[in-house]
DNA sequence: TCCAATCGAAACGCTACGTTTCGTTATATA
DNA sequence: TATATAACGAAACGTAGCGTTTCGATTGGA
């Protein structure tokens, strides 16, 4: 605990200072890394900038400048791993949904420390106004986005031209919210075939 | 401001004590009603214990006596209001399934004040780890109970004996957890049947 | 009669909030 | 080249809520 040799964290001995005036890239990565850190640890107990500001050895304004909100710092840890992965194209709606569900939805959220970052920013949505219209833009893009593996459907005649799309996205996004939200997302991967089956009837004209 | 009368609300003039040893239900339902009526005027923002205890003109330590956490007095707030309403049987799966999602789930949240003291609970079910075994013991029971009115549905023979109840009950409160906690009840409330028709077509042997 | 448990009030130390001040640093502009 | 500008870390500010402890007063039950 005490002689913890300078490994790859706490990088830096010199402190930093300023470079002048613009923004120091050094103590923004520093930022966010003792802000993935500490959440990495603790989970969102004891999560706060004060918190991140001793463990990145910066000034709290360095930190308030930047982000208006914990949950827009906590956004950023977020979206560093949510690097744009695609959806691959299985060939049919069933093994689509079910990959989006299982590595899109709660598998990249389990294990990871992306499961409790979003936990988290969706709780301060409950509190928070500016954090509830972030999130909920976040959603309706993310949702429109997905949309795309039903539209895909479509045109392999899987489903007809008028089922709707947001609807049975939004039945698979809830279903994973709702398990991400009670901790129970171990539980929920084991279920994954079954709700997709249930859902996937449930689209008038489907043809599986 | 000043001159405000003895209305309804913050009841007793005479300041309240002990009557011995025992729990007082003067106390107990001043800070019930203090509760209600700081989430109903500010929602969550500054919804605090010590605000409680002010409006209540209790003290802190009675407060922290009998209910452990903020998150317990929320939740009293919530039930008084949750007085077991039963699940009326409209003789089909799907008008119990929309009278469900319509009247106990969305309905019951929106207007009034529950959905904004639901929100609260599930956000600090996200921070808190007791908060969460509460919540999650809680949905469990209420899962539990919402199921009869897919094994009623078993007795009339509308579905297999084997449904899978609990994946049923499960995707029609995802959706409800997830509209709330986005804000969008209104909406919601205008695509139930949608969405109870998309889950019923989706159970095995259902005959509609 | 006296023990025990309750009540409200007040204060405790602690933590985080978001802001302000300060001296330092180095870029960008004049 | 000189100066204005803006970022940096550190420290301190006042405010607020946390959860706990102490206190004197109250009253039912052993």
């Amino acid at each position: 605990m005490s002689s913890e040799p300078d490994t790859s964290m706490d990088s830096e001995e010199t402190a930093r200072r300023s470079i002048g005036a613009r923004r120091n890239p050094a103590s923004q990565e520093a930022i966010l890394d003792a802000a993935e850190a500490l959440l990495r640890e603790n989970g969102i107990a004891g999560f706060s900038i004060e918190a991140v500001a001793r463990r990145a050895r910066a000034g709290k304004p360095t930190i308030y400048r930047w982000w208006p909100h914990r949950t827009a710092l906590m956004l950023d840890v977020y979206k560093r791993f949510k690097n744009a992965k695609g959806f691959p194209d299985t060939g049919t709606l069933r093994g689509d949904l079910t990959s989006f569900l299982e590595n899109h939805l709660l598998g990249f959220w389990q294990g990871s420390l992306c499961g409790t970052v979003y936990r988290a920013v969706v709780a301060e949505a409950q509190t928070d106004k500016d954090a509830a219209e972030l999130l909920q833009a976040y959603q309706a893009e993310r949702k429109l986005y997905s949309a795309r593996i039903v539209e895909r459907a479509k045109v392999r005649g899987e489903v007809p031209d008028d089922a709707d799309a947001a609807l049975i996205v939004d039945l698979v996004v809830s279903y994973a919210w709702h398990q991400l939200l009670l901790g129970q997302l171990d539980e929920a991967m084991t279920r994954v075939p079954q709700v997709i089956d249930t859902i996937l009837k449930g689209v008038p004209g489907y043809r599986g």
